[in-house]
RNA sequence: CGGGACGUAGCUCAGCUUGGUAGAGCGCUGCGUUUGGGACGCAGAAGUCGCAGGUUCAAAUCCUGUCGUCCCGACCA
């Protein structure tokens, strides 16, 4: 494929090249770096300790942006009875194909099948009709950590998985102002989490009609760009209207003494970015975590040299000092340190420190970048024994920088505004990555652009930035992000 | 759910065409020498050949079914 390419990439014999399949690549890594394992049940993971730590920082991230925007957290029942799930036709109709029943309790059958959650708006909408009276008791706002189950056909690790875990945001407000305000706010923790957290640049913007999520007036999403030039949904934000509170009679006295329904609101972040995380940061190496993600920041790796204990006796202190600022591993497994370094490069740590007797000999360790290919200049510093935490501290953000600034470039030189249709039409076959048209809003002209290209708008934002819609000549209404998506 | 491919040791795979009772490399265990980018020597362990039927004296190999995985589509936050 890339003649200038060796055969094979002498630092990893674990993984195929990301270049050459993205795809394979992407689920060895997924494996190999021992984030999941497939489990016995066909289309669900086990996400293991290395991989559940990216869910904590992902977590514990998001989490802090809740609490500040005051929401508070709380748990609903994983089981929604079928009568309930019924009452909002569109979200039914919308999600039927993907839910999961329960059937039989024990050894009885059920009067009423059991649905397993595929989202909550349903059974949160039930209590929260319980909880208001009064605009008084509004706003409502609630977020749950929870697992959720879709009946999907096709499955792939974090991207797409029959149970995955993520967080649902569930509000209610007593005006559509303060509605629309919300979603708008937790769109906007979204694209902060997405590209100052995990690294990933996104596109914010409004579902189109078809893509929107059953039983919403509006659908905002942020949207990434993987390296296959297919768009990612990373994070959904909906205002649901007054259509929930109406079929779950979310109702309040309001301040003109009238009854009213609530207006709602949900979003949701899921596991998936970590797949984005995975495919726009991973290398021939494998991961490449962005500091902040990481659940390792720093590894330490001493070089044994005969009976000698200096090197590993100083990076036990060495690890004791940076622990309280860092998240610090200190390898001190029976492995040749080559080893070391591969298996710690394939699981993405950002930086490694390797104290050998030489270097400490003059008073200094060597810390490697993660970021950098290997061989390259800059990727190797020596660095003064007093000077490690400082120089640590400021590589890491350099790091968290650097790979922002990769992918940033990527989604810019991958984000195109074809001129023609002719040129639209070939780029969306071709999978060039997000193209940003003027559009005309329409389903027909979704579903043909589909049928053409088995591309479809991402998201949408005002205004045109052209008189006709670059697909069917149609008056422009909007401005589309068009690609295929996973 | 349609089309295609594949399930053999922890991993990557050979063996199947032409049936005769299972192999390699890496990894793993022990000992020793080693340790600045995936070490070497010696010794060793490890597989109901995805599962269930069938054909046959005999099945990893042939046939049927089933489950799972991957790819392309359809569907899908």
């Amino acid at each position: 494929m890339d003649d200038q390419l060796p055969e094979k990439t002498p630092f990893v014999k674990e993984i195929p090249r990301k270049a050459d399949d993205l795809s394979e690549w992407y689920q060895a890594v997924c494996y190999k770096a021992e984030l999941v394992s497939l489990s016995p049940v066909r289309g669900c993971v086990v996400l293991r300790p290395y991989g559940y730590g990216l869910w904590e920082r992902l977590q514990s991230e998001l989490d802090a942006r809740f609490k500040a925007t005051g929401h508070e957290n709380a748990y609903f029942p994983l089981l929604i009875p079928e009568s309930l799930l019924m009452r909002e036709a569109e979200h039914v109709e919308g999600f039927a194909p993907e839910v999961a029943w329960v059937t039989q309790g024990g050894n009885e059958k059920l009067a009423e099948r059991l649905a397993i959650r595929p989202t909550s708006e349903v059974i949160i909408g039930t209590m929260y009709a319980e909880w208001v009276q009064s605009y008084r008791d509004l706003p409502i706002l609630i977020n749950q950590w929870a697992n959720v189950m879709r009946w999907e056909k096709r499955t792939r690790p974090f991207l797409r998985t029959l149970e995955f875990l993520w967080q649902e945001g569930h509000t209610a407000h007593e005006t559509q102002a303060e509605a629309a305000a919300e979603v708008a706010q937790m769109l906007e923790v979204y694209k902060e989490v997405a590209e100052d957290i995990v690294g990933v640049p996104v596109y914010k913007g409004e579902k189109s009609v078809s893509e929107r999520f059953a039983g919403a007036d509006h659908t905002y999403s942020i949207e990434a760009l993987m390296p296959d030039g297919k768009a990612l949904q990373a994070g959904t934000s909906h205002e649901l209207g007054q259509n929930f509170a109406r079929a779950y009679d979310i109702t309040f006295a309001g301040r003109d003494q009238t009854q009213q329904h609530a207006w709602t609101t949900s979003w949701g972040m899921s596991w998936r970015m970590l797949g984005a995380l995975i495919m726009v940061h991973g290398d021939d190496q494998g991961l490449r975590i962005p500091p902040k993600m990481a659940p390792v920041e720093v590894v330490i790796v001493p070089i044994a040299r005969g009976d000698s204990t200096v090197a590993s006796d100083f990076a036990k202190v060495l690890h004791a000092q940076l622990r309280p600022q860092f998240r610090v591993k200190l390898d001190d497994r029976d492995l040749r340190p080559g080893n070391k370094y591969a298996d710690w490069d394939l699981r993405g740590v950002p930086l490694r420190i390797v104290i050998g007797e030489r270097d400490l000999a003059e008073g200094k360790v060597t810390v490697v970048r993660r970021d950098f290919p290997p061989k390259t200049a800059g990727r190797e510093v020596a660095v003064a024994i007093g000077d490690v935490a400082a120089t640590l501290r400021e590589l890491l953000v350099d790091i968290q920088a650097n790979l922002y600034a990769q992918a940033r470039t990527f989604l810019h030189d991958h984000t195109f505004a074809p001129a023609t249709r002719e040129e639209f039409v070939a780029k969306a076959k071709g999978r060039a990555g997000m193209l940003d048209i003027p559009w005309c809003d329409r389903a027909e002209c979704e579903a043909a652009i589909k049928e053409q290209t088995s591309a479809t708008t991402r998201n949408l934002r005002t205004p045109a930035l052209g008189p006709v819609c670059l697909a069917c000549g149609e008056p422009a209404r909007v401005q589309a992000y068009v690609a295929q998506s996973y």
